[in-house]
DNA sequence: ACATCGTAGATTGTCGACATTCTACGGCGG
DNA sequence: CCGCCGTAGAATGTCGACAATCTACGATGT
């Protein structure tokens, strides 16, 4: 049989609760400045202190909260000068990623990536942020994993978190950014899909470039927006 | 008084278990497949598990161990495959520090940076590689100190021991690279330090971009020869 | 009023013990 | 002889308790 089912990996709690932290900071709910107590989160999890301090170590590594010895750790936000930084070693983990799944990646493959888009429309058409951010991770994540570089996924899932917190904010909130997430969420997909379909790396390199640098761009002027905004507000 | 005293962070057990496990997988006392056994590790330290765990974590956000949960961790290797890349994302987060130093720079931090070049310069004469890559991370390290970037500075960090543990090889090994890095150690961060004292931020980059690029090119041709040597001893 | 010091409470750091899971090995049946 | 299964040992995962450290607040003296 050449089928092989995938690699089911043993869950333990520090995963659970990994995910659950990231998931309250990338949505809001823990916002930049609030304290994680490890006793507190302990608590409410129901669970001690161990997984939950592995969890928060993790996310420091992440760059997703601040943390000094003794003194705990605080959720952390991303500097808007940063951010054209971040986007563009993001665009680079991609080619390079992208690239390399060019050569490699099986029609199956292909098809789940559609599938992935699929998805995508329908949570965009309900509404669903969570889901649309989660079928993006998956949608980008088959690429890394098809890609098979073992660091430079580490370094991608790493940053995974720092790249869409302010991404699901914009796409959440009720600014200009939006519209446009709305509008080309899937769209903007396409052409990378398209270009694994006709195993173009000049293309999909290309395709990826442009919708991550997109992304940032919309970003930054959702921030100069908020800028002009504080200042005209102020002005008042 | 101007004058302030730096920082000095609090210590706990596991930053010193994360520093002595690092150099020990930099230095090659721990290769590639050893595994890193948390009772072992701990009871050869004197300490309980709990230290050593966090730091053996921290080894695999860094990429230099791999872990599975309940099957323990492994030292990794780098994939030459991956080296490339590596080293292009460095260059591009030294670019960007090295840019914004170059504007907030203090003549007094520049004196630190000389002060560091000198004892790497020492170190070589004494041909203590140790201290060499010790001055060496020193002189970066306060380059992204300068520049102030939070969460670049974390990547920088974090990626940090995955681009040494090459370089330090090379350096030490008896290949052809070994008497490139004697006689190149100070010397291509003589330009960096001088576009630093002039202020001048495209000479800083370039200046960076350069020195970074030639030791990945260094090392990659390091593995050509070794490639080569391999095929020739296998052929006879 | 002000700065310093000391203490109590809160929070993180480390520890040792136990639970869970993996791995290797040997018995058992075919 | 070969493959399957169960078990024993080893390693990691989680827990609860205690130690070390920080923080806030009030006493003390000037």
């Amino acid at each position: 049989m050449s089928f092989q089912f995938p690699a089911v990996p043993a869950r333990v709690l520090r995963q659970d609760v990994l995910a659950v932290l990231r998931k309250a900071i990338l949505e809001g709910d823990l916002k930049p400045g609030d304290r994680l107590l490890e006793a507190d989160v302990a608590a409410q999890m129901g669970i001690s202190r161990a997984p939950v301090r592995e969890a928060v170590r993790q996310l420091e590594q992440e760059g997703l909260v601040d943390f000094q010895p003794h003194r705990g750790s605080t959720v952390l936000g991303v500097p808007n000068e940063e951010i054209d930084a971040i986007y563009e070693l993001r665009a680079e983990l991609e080619s390079r990623a992208i690239r390399r799944a060019c050569e490699r990646i099986t029609d199956e493959q292909i098809e789940e990536l559609a599938e992935h888009l699929h998805r995508m429309g329908r949570a965009v058409e309900a509404g669903d942020y969570s889901a649309v951010f989660e079928a993006d991770h998956a949608f980008h994540a088959t690429i890394q994993r098809v890609a098979g570089y073992r660091l430079l996924r580490r370094m991608w899932e790493s940053m995974d978190g720092l790249v869409r917190v302010r991404s699901y904010q914009a796409f959440e909130g009720e600014g200009p950014a939006n519209k446009y997430f709305r509008r080309t969420a899937v769209s903007s997909h396409v052409p990378i899909l398209a270009a694994l379909r006709a195993r173009d790396a000049d293309a999909a390199e290309k395709a990826v470039r442009d919708h991550i640098l997109e992304v940032s761009e919309r970003i930054q002027a959702e921030d100069s927006a908020a800028a002009a905004h504080e200042v005209h507000a102020a002005a008042r």
